[in-house]
RNA sequence: GCGCCGGUAGCUCAGCUGGAUAGAGUGUCUGACUACGAAUCAGAAGGUCGGGAGUUCGAGUCUCUUCCGGCGCGCCA
């Protein structure tokens, strides 16, 4: 267990042991210990930790605060712990601060292991499937995919740094109804070079510059065979052209966004083997659907009725939620997106992924409540489907708000956003902001190479590191193995703050992976390298006499391991020099 | 109409299962390099936590209500 963990853990022992020790001895009456909370105080001078075990056990003990907190610090025992003192204060709060031996245990723990550090066993290896961005292969991608990428892979970095074994999955819909629409689509850009406008571009079809191109690409490659042909081949030639340009294209550009994913799964996979109908027919088995108007229709309106009231709610709030009924098999004989998706997700079960994560648009909530609904009825656990909605992401230069590429006159691609911007200030921006929450993402930020674009101050805080011990190689200077003695004599504020803040990183892992939220560790870092510029302000390394010049520098190594290890985590560079 | 997500400093956002005087970045103003990188740091100013009511020792956090913004309610995906 790192530092930290132990810390808060002695704490909460010896607290306990107060409450026991206090009823057995009669200063509190007997009653249940109460449930307390160990924090962090926002306000340095009220410890380092603290514990409302006095005004928690108030309505238990039926005592004034004040008193349980004498009660528990009479007979509360640090004795072997990582804490040298405690205090009470304000209504009943009980203040503890550490020892300096928990600093010199942090740094020597750290460096032990600078590249293991954070990692735990939390996930115990459950195997989780992270699947995101699954672009629709129709056209390229776009903002939200940008967005989407970086919050997934990161994602997925975290589970793993938590224990949990992540894997990346891309979704590529390359059937079904929008395939049908970009074939239709590809068509008639294709006639229309040979027969102009008297053919007629369908309503519904995609308008982007990109189709009339590869319509053009074809024409030039292959000339008018097709235009002779009947419409089924046409369509198919043509998509069986264009499509897997485009996931190739995705491909590129995932790399180029370095996203690794451990698979591109197809949907016209589920298809092909069946899937997708054993779906439909295993529902049906368990009563779930029925006919109508020549189409097979799902019972969503009553398995959500029945999983709500569950839940404990109430059948007027159900009713108001309007549920209807899906269609899963089309009256033309097709079936439906949400027909595909249950097979799908049954599939990544049965591929024995334990949790499954989706990182999805948030136009896509309606979504949720009956997919999740839908691996109950199949049998699985829903609650196991979690899914991660993102709002819209909102370009903004100047100030202002673009919608358009100047490029394309189109929406904004991620190609275009990442000829502009680079990887690393993408990637790391796009952490910045919770998923769940709608984004402004500043252009002129994130192109910018000064101090402040946030991921040039931490690498700029690494690399400013890495010249301090370039500097000390210079005189001969080395760093090497510090004595306990040594490290003791970290006790600057500054010093104290950094190694503080260095101590939570495992549990910011874990947080992290528990909330499905990779920007908590953005901001993590951030801070990480606005306490080491604090620091390094404050306190000199070159200079000092050789032990306390060895244990700073030591220091100095554990806040370039941690910014290194999240920053490579995350697949963002950690330059040596900028 | 119903539902989901937001509303915290001029701007962009944090705020851990309710806790002490609500935080950070940016912007504005004022300072700090003959010493390890000033892409840095220190200080100042800046708030009815959208409004209202309630729950309790205690509310940005929980409940109700209301206003504003985004999104969703297809035999689209």
């Amino acid at each position: 267990m790192d530092t930290y963990s132990s810390a808060v853990l002695q704490l909460r022992n010896a607290v306990t042991a107060a409450l026991c020790k206090a009823v057995e001895n009669g200063e509190l009456p007997k009653a249940d210990i109460p449930d307390f909370i160990i924090e962090t105080p926002a306000d340095a001078s009220h410890g380092d930790f603290a514990t409302n075990a006095a005004m928690a056990g108030a309505k238990a003990f039926r005592m004034p605060p004040f008193k349980i907190a004498k009660a528990i610090t009479d007979n509360l025992d640090l004795e072997g712990t990582l804490f040298e003192r405690f205090e009470t204060a304000g209504p009943g709060f009980i203040n503890f601060f550490l020892s300096a031996d928990y600093y010199a245990e942090v740094v020597s723990e750290i460096l032990g292991d600078p590249e293991g550090y954070g990692s735990s066993d939390f996930g115990k290896g459950e195997k989780v499937m992270v699947e995101f961005v699954s672009a629709n292969p129709t056209g390229p991608m776009h903002m939200g995919n940008a967005r989407g990428g970086a919050l997934g892979d990161c994602l997925a970095a975290v589970l793993d740094k938590a224990g949990y074994s992540a894997y990346r999955e891309f979704y590529v819909n390359d059937a079904g109804n929008q395939i049908e629409k970009f074939g239709c689509s590809l068509e008639a850009r294709y006639l229309q070079i040979f027969k102009g406008d008297e053919i007629v571009f369908p309503e519904d079809g995609y308008r982007g510059a990109d189709i009339t191109e590869l319509a053009r690409e074809y024409a030039d490659i292959n000339g008018d065979k097709l235009v002779e042909a009947s419409p089924e081949e046409r369509k198919k030639e043509l998509v069986d052209y264009a499509l897997p340009k485009n996931i190739s294209k995705m491909q590129e550009d995932m790399a180029a966004y370095r996203i690794t994913y451990d698979k591109w799964f197809f949907e016209s996979e589920l298809h092909k083997s069946g899937k997708v109908r054993e779906v439909v027919d295993l529902l049906a088995e368990k009563g779930l659907t029925y006919e109508s108007d020549g189409a097979v229709w799902y019972k969503n309106k009553d398995v959500l009725t029945e999983k709500l009231l569950a839940e404990g709610k109430t059948q007027k709030y159900i009713d108001n939620l309007e549920l209807k009924d899906d269609v899963l098999i089309r009256q033309n004989g097709n079936p439906t997106y949400f027909a595909a998706d249950i097979a799908y997700h049954k599939n990544k079960f049965d591929r024995g992924f334990e949790t499954l994560i989706d990182v999805w648009g948030a136009d896509h909530h309606g979504h949720v409540m009956r997919m999740k609904g839908a691996m109950d009825a199949i049998g699985y656990d829903g609650d196991r489907l979690n899914v991660l909605l993102m709002q819209l992401v909102n370009l903004v230069r100047d100030g202002k708000p673009v919608k358009m590429s100047k490029r394309t006159g189109k929406a904004i691609q991620l190609r275009d956003l990442l000829v502009e911007v680079p990887v690393d200030s993408a990637r790391f921006l796009f952490n910045t902001r919770e998923a769940n929450t709608q984004m402004d993402f500043d252009l002129d930020l994130a192109v910018s190479q000064d101090n402040q674009n946030p991921v040039y101050y931490v690498q700029y805080a690494h690399a400013r590191i890495c010249s301090i011990f370039k500097a000390l190689a210079k005189d001969g200077i080395s760093p090497r193995e510090c004595t306990r003695d040594e490290l003791l004599r970290l006790s600057a504020p500054e010093e104290k703050e950094l190694i503080g803040h260095l101590a939570l990183y495992t549990t910011e892992i874990i947080s992290a992976a528990k909330d499905y939220d990779p920007t908590k560790i953005t901001r993590y870092v951030t801070k990480l390298a606005t306490l080491f510029h604090k620091f390094y302000n404050a306190c000199r390394v070159k200079g000092e006499d050789e032990g306390l010049m060895q244990a700073r520098l030591a220091l100095c190594d554990c806040a370039r391991s941690v910014i290194k290890n999240v920053l490579t985590m995350f697949n963002i560079n950690c330059p040596e020099k900028m």
